[in-house]
DNA sequence: CAACAGTGTTCGGCATTGTCGACCGGGGTT
DNA sequence: AACCCCGGTCGACAATGCCGAACACTGTTG
């Protein structure tokens, strides 16, 4: 692998630093956050807003992210076959569970919602297509990470954070759920993300049995959860199902 | 405005290939549509995959968008003013109106749509946040244009693609409609987009009283307009409140 | 009131950087 | 087996973009 282009590297960069200080940074920051000359930051930074990247604030002169970049993560959303494969299958859980349902993947150790349809009876709920969740604290992230050992290594390297009391914090705890998702072919979440929430979730296997992605559903616990405090069994099929059909529709045979 | 960097022009015109081309695309065929040698159309893709702008097939090797750019583009939606300014507002606005409302800015000359409250009986609608609309056959486009000039000139310059049989095509017919807008303060559209439907929609103003945006409502000609084929004078009182409450939040003084 | 500490922006010289076109290896198709 | 397309690689050359200092401006601080 040859080297990068530099420029673009950097540019990429300073794109991400505004995504996650997740408001208007002055060039001064952005500088000294990639330890770069100012000069230099600043002739990037005024060929990403030409291009529509970033914009300026014109009062005070700082910048942020650009609208060009909404409309080309949409356009992500058009060609990324696991989304299309998943809407036709997505909308039929969330009415036979009676349960929001998101489908996500792994980007950069965590998980990236790519399809998210609301719970049926409900209509307050946001829509978080295109954020990132915790993969240690949900059901759609431990199993994304069950099957995928980098992803997995890096998440029990650094110190989780812990959400709740019932986050898996230790990466002793968390290596065996892993290994327990896979045993099973499905994983849960119960109060770790939130006290009270809970949810199921199934890996997606593209071409070649490889896992590319994962669905899975989200409500109350009292909802989710029978008496002993387990998923309840429906839903599991619910979520394994639908797994397995979106799987069949991206060329993965025999799951 | 010194020179832009001119690989980072030059990556930005790939990504705006890939998402405009809606599809895989090789890199000969990137190479060939932006007059760039392979050699060097292939350096910057392959950072762009560094840094997870694209992705690459792996059977057919070609090339797309990638995920980050989904996560930078709602992380966009997060910053963007107009938008989280019109939350609180156009909820009530589908709510009083019964009718799907959209706010939306322009880009490039058409109308990027930052956010969408469905119709609120309906539960099956596409979410449309990030895609482009026209500009000169929707209510939203329509009164942004009346408000810029340059974005009126361009669209007036090149043939108007025609819809329907009621869009307006002749540079005559719009340029009159904008000047209408322009006096009444709010425009509308019968179906000119799509037959059997019809939008409301009014200017919103920023800091300065610069036309930033434009929030309108959309639905069936039956119910949106009265028995003279004109838009209830009711609704449009409603898109006209919510705009003018949008604006007073963005710093709009006196609209 | 002046000095200062910030800001974003500009400019020009130097050498690093990225461009370029030819070359390589593989899959299809003819 | 010859061909043609694909994506990927490599190395020489010089155009390119990086860099640091200087600029203009604002608001604050001594």
């Amino acid at each position: 692998m040859p080297g990068q282009v530099q420029s673009i590297a950097r540019a990429a960069a300073i794109l991400r630093l505004l995504a996650s200080s997740s408001g208007r940074l002055g060039i001064g920051e952005i500088a000294r956050s990639l330890n770069l000359p100012k000069g230099t930051a600043h002739g990037i930074i005024r060929t990403l807003q030409d291009v529509g990247f970033v914009e300026q604030d014109k009062t005070s002169g700082k910048y942020q992210l650009g609208a060009t970049l909404l409309h080309l993560g949409t356009s992500y959303l058009d060609v990324n076959e696991l989304r299309s494969r998943s809407i036709n299958w997505a909308d039929p859980l969330a009415a036979r569970s009676g349960e929001a349902v998101r489908i996500g993947t792994l980007l950069d150790g965590k998980v990236l919602v790519v399809h998210h349809v609301f719970r049926p009876d409900d209509i307050l709920q946001t829509l978080d297509v295109g954020s990132l969740l915790p993969p240690h604290a949900t059901a759609l992230g431990k199993v994304l990470l069950a099957y995928d050992v980098g992803a997995a290594n890096a998440a029990t390297q650094r110190e989780p954070e812990p959400y709740t009391r019932r986050t898996l914090v230790t990466a002793r705890a968390l290596t065996r759920a892993l290994s327990e998702i896979r045993d099973n072919g499905w994983g849960a979440e119960i109060g770790e993300m939130t006290p009270g929430e809970a949810g199921i979730a199934a890996p997606i296997r593209g071409y070649g049995g490889l896992v590319v992605g994962a669905i899975g559903l989200s409500g109350p616990v009292d909802r989710t959860c029978d008496g002993s405090g387990n998923p309840r069994p429906a839903l599991v099929t619910y979520v394994r199902d639908a797994a397995r059909a979106v799987s069949r529709d991206l060329g993965a045979t025999r799951w």
